[in-house]
RNA sequence: GGGCGGUUACCAGAGUGGCCAAAUGGGGCAGACUGUAAAUCUGCUGGUUUUCACCUUCGGAGGUUCGAAUCCUUCACCGCCCA
């Protein structure tokens, strides 16, 4: 029997966690998350992470290992998941990944280009400069370092301008001359279901879902973590809303509902993402029977 | 009953004779994306059109003017003040 990674991916709230446990145990798979943020610990209500029941019904990875103050990404994700295929696949012959991380689903499936981590002085020397001068002198120096990543990039992105510079200096070569544009070819198979729902029934839930999670708790669960709101772990819907209005900038009303739009604008962006993907055959979440079949079928 | 202020596109809100299909913000829609990605960024947002262009809009009706969202008359509605 091949190796197979199976991938349940979809935008947030399309219900992914419950059709990945039931599916995990009818396939004797172990979940490993994909997900930037339920990686943390101690954001387990706005991520919607599993809960410990879910957890005690279905061995799960990546969830809840790392403080909040750790640094991650989503080429460490690709390096420590391949690693643990690695000695999981030698007893297992499924896997099921799931979570909504785009890039992350990506950095797994199809790898990410080998490039150097950044310094923290160069990156803070580097923010120094964007900070004080702006985005210019930081674009100047990257069109001289790397014109071919230059003519491409979006000027515009403060990200990206800088990340490309700081690869440049840290190298010392063109940062378009690490990117190699190939896709990695992984000693296993992938298979990618998306799930599915119809926009006004995606969006209904998604505002239920965040009533729910403030009926639960979110709020104390914010205010715990208001002390480290700087760290980009925390640059996450459902805690930066409430972090505004801590901060007295949005009644408790408007940060609820910020919330609920934020999150529908990311599952939007999720599935401008995913839809690009040939690979993924979509279903809706209650078609069980149907992506249960289509799992045997491709095993 | 009297006085004043207001009515602008999905919302808020500029615009007070031509450079106005109408600033700006919000919202909405679409998109980009290889190292903090639940991040970051971009485009569109009256209609037909690829562009040019044309058509219909600034509470309603009428008027002044070569030309009106902008000026006048009147009606309607909203707000505040005096009765």
């Amino acid at each position: 029997m091949a190796k197979t990674l199976i991938v349940l991916l979809g935008p947030t709230g399309v219900g992914k966690t419950e059709l990945s446990l039931r599916l995990a145990e009818m396939f004797n798979a172990e979940i490993i998350s994909s997900d930037s943020r339920q990686i943390y610990k101690d954001m387990t209500i706005g991520t919607a992470a599993p809960t410990v029941d879910e957890l005690k019904r279905v061995k799960h990875h990546f969830v809840g290992q790392l403080a909040l103050t750790d640094y991650y990404s989503a080429a460490q994700y690709e390096s420590n998941v391949i690693r643990f295929l690695e000695n999981y696949f030698r007893e297992h012959d499924t896997a099921l990944m799931t979570g909504g991380s785009m890039m992350y689903i990506d950095a797994v499936c199809k790898g990410i280009d080998d490039l150097p981590t950044i310094s923290e002085s160069l990156r803070n020397k580097i923010i120094g400069i964007y900070e004080t001068e702006g985005l210019d002198p930081i674009r100047e120096q990257l069109k001289t370092l790397d014109p071919d990543y230059y003519n491409q990039v979006d000027l515009m992105n403060p990200k990206r301008v800088i990340h490309a510079l700081e690869v440049c200096l840290m190298t010392g070569k063109p940062y378009s001359s690490l990117r190699t544009n190939t896709i990695k070819q992984r000693p296993f198979r992938i298979l990618k279901i998306g799930l599915l729902r119809d926009r006004e029934e995606l969006y209904n839930r998604i505002n239920l879902r965040v009533d729910k999670m403030m009926q639960d708790g979110l709020l104390d669960e914010a205010r715990r973590l208001y002390p480290y709101r700087h760290v980009n772990a925390l640059n996450t819907v459902g805690y930066k809303e409430l972090f505004t209005y801590f901060d007295g900038n949005f009644t408790l009303e408007e940060a609820v509902e910020k919330i609920k739009q934020n999150s529908r604008i990311y599952s939007k962006k999720q599935m401008t993402w995913f839809k690009r993907d040939p690979e993924i055959a979509w279903y809706h979440p209650e078609e069980e029977e149907q992506i249960a079949d289509f799992i045997r079928n491709n095993l």
